[in-house]
DNA sequence: CGAGCAATGTCAGTTACTGACATGACAGTA
DNA sequence: TACTGTCATGTCAGTAACTGACATTGCTCG
């Protein structure tokens, strides 16, 4: 007999999205939640530090995209990293395209969940330019190539979810780079 | 004699910058606003939809941006014209400069807060791509101009408040842009 | 066997936010 | 002048997110 139940936390995740996306993030409660996955209110905070949370929780993105940053060649331009960078993130989440679809789905049905994604996004702009400041770009250069690199995935990764039977994550990525390299050239 | 005394939206607006400012944001409750303003609690919830909310109030920043772009001539390609809505923008901004600082420091201290700002920046660039998409540009540049237009404008104006003493906002708007220039070519 | 630890439970409290209803001028109208 | 509606505000009660303090439980290690 074990102690408690395992995995306490991905019960809660798991237990929080089949709601959320049963009967709305708002008509949810922390206790339902809790109650699902078999625990307490207070145990699901102890987990994460609130509501919206237990959606974003797991840095496996950010470390993926600074780890493909890091890893590109020395000679690479700061465009050229970033884009390194988000090519490893979608490898990340290739295999997870339909949990995607339905995490995306719940997302976009609450404005708080909304937010809380744009700043996670944010967040990780943010630390994008700062591997890129460890390889030696400038500011402003690196902020600007940090968003705007977040901007073409968060472009790609629209489009990939959106079709159900969408391509590769990682060529949409790259067609979304090349959008952007028309557009600033005018 | 009036009703009651005038402007209670401003007064609350106010005395919360003020007591985000002493205090803390996170250590201000909505009671202490409302009875600084000389209001309730209640009031305050007439006003504004949330405690973040009333530094965020009124449009206008995102509709001179819109009604830049709208502005624009037939001609301009979409940067040039998402480029005449951040003129527009600085324009408005530019004898608010010490007004701006106070309350983008009072947001940086407060994860709460710059949460709800990322969150409003992103929605005056999806205001802008639908500006760029009713002079025809078609998807997806139209989102990735609106993206990297606001990112241009974001870096351009945490230069502007950073340094009291910053030039011309609009100024930094096109030293911003020519970085990205310089950027998207390589 | 006992001490300690790590994850959970229990409980009480604060505060953001909401709905329902009451109130107090003021505006127009008979 | 009295009557009535309206609009901004006040009052009150309730829900639910989140927190701190303390108790409990089995396991682990000496």
């Amino acid at each position: 007999m074990v102690r408690w139940r395992p995995n306490a936390q991905s019960r809660l995740a798991q237990a929080a999205l089949d709601l959320y996306e049963e009967q709305g993030f708002e008509n949810t409660t922390v206790a339902e939640i809790a109650a699902r996955a078999g625990l307490t209110e207070r145990t699901f905070f102890r987990h994460f530090a609130d509501k919206r949370e237990v959606l974003f929780a797991g840095g496996e993105f950010q470390e993926s995209i600074i780890a493909g940053v890091t890893g590109a060649p020395e000679s690479a331009s700061p465009i050229e990293a970033a884009t390194a960078g988000l090519d490893a993130a979608g490898a990340l989440l290739e295999d997870r395209h339909e949990f995607a679809i339905r995490r995306q789905r719940v997302i976009a049905a609450s404005p708080d969940l909304r937010e809380r994604e744009v700043m996670k996004l944010a967040a990780v702009a943010t630390a994008l330019a700062g591997a890129l400041r460890t390889r030696g770009v400038a500011e402003p250069a690196a902020t600007l190539t940090g968003e705007v690199a977040m901007s073409v995935f968060r472009n790609a990764f629209e489009r990939w979810v959106d079709q159900a039977s969408a391509g590769d994550l990682r060529e949409l990525i790259r067609e979304s780079l090349n959008e952007l390299r028309t557009l600033a050239g005018s």
